[in-house]
DNA sequence: CTCTTGACTGAGG
DNA sequence: GCCTCAGCCAAGA
């Protein structure tokens, strides 16, 4: 399976998908996964095109555990509502025990 | 090809 | 610990 065939963009959604329940990651780490640690705006440009994929972006934030992203969803606390309804609790856009449900994909896989 | 934009990150003050 | 600046890279116009 070459990875290489696949667009950036695709990358990152096969990567984002393997987030596991409950768990959050940062855009840099994605990014790192991928060979690309410097493309960590890429992550986050990529989502542009999750909405409406099985891509859970509300699980993606940036490396301060903060919802930067949450302005692309629909409503304004959407992106909060799905993260505390898999037991993250979020308090104002931040994630709260961040080390606690962080998730590193270059760490896990 | 050049310029702009962006859901980021790290370093410096 | 917060704010600002610069670097990073890919996609779109």
């Amino acid at each position: 399976m070459k990875q290489e065939t696949l667009n950036f963009f695709d990358k990152v959604f096969e990567v984002a998908k393997q987030i596991p329940y409950g768990k959050v990651t940062s855009y840099g780490a994605i990014a790192k996964y991928l060979g690309a640690a410097r493309s960590a705006r890429m992550v986050g440009y990529a989502m542009n095109g999750s909405t409406g994929k099985d891509v859970p972006a509300h699980r993606i934030v940036n490396r301060k555990g903060l919802l930067t992203g949450k302005h692309h969803f629909e409503g304004t606390n959407l992106m909060q509502q799905l993260l505390e309804s898999e037991g993250i609790k979020v308090i104002d856009n931040q994630i709260q025990d961040f080390e606690t449900v962080f998730w590193d994909p270059s760490m896990e896989l």
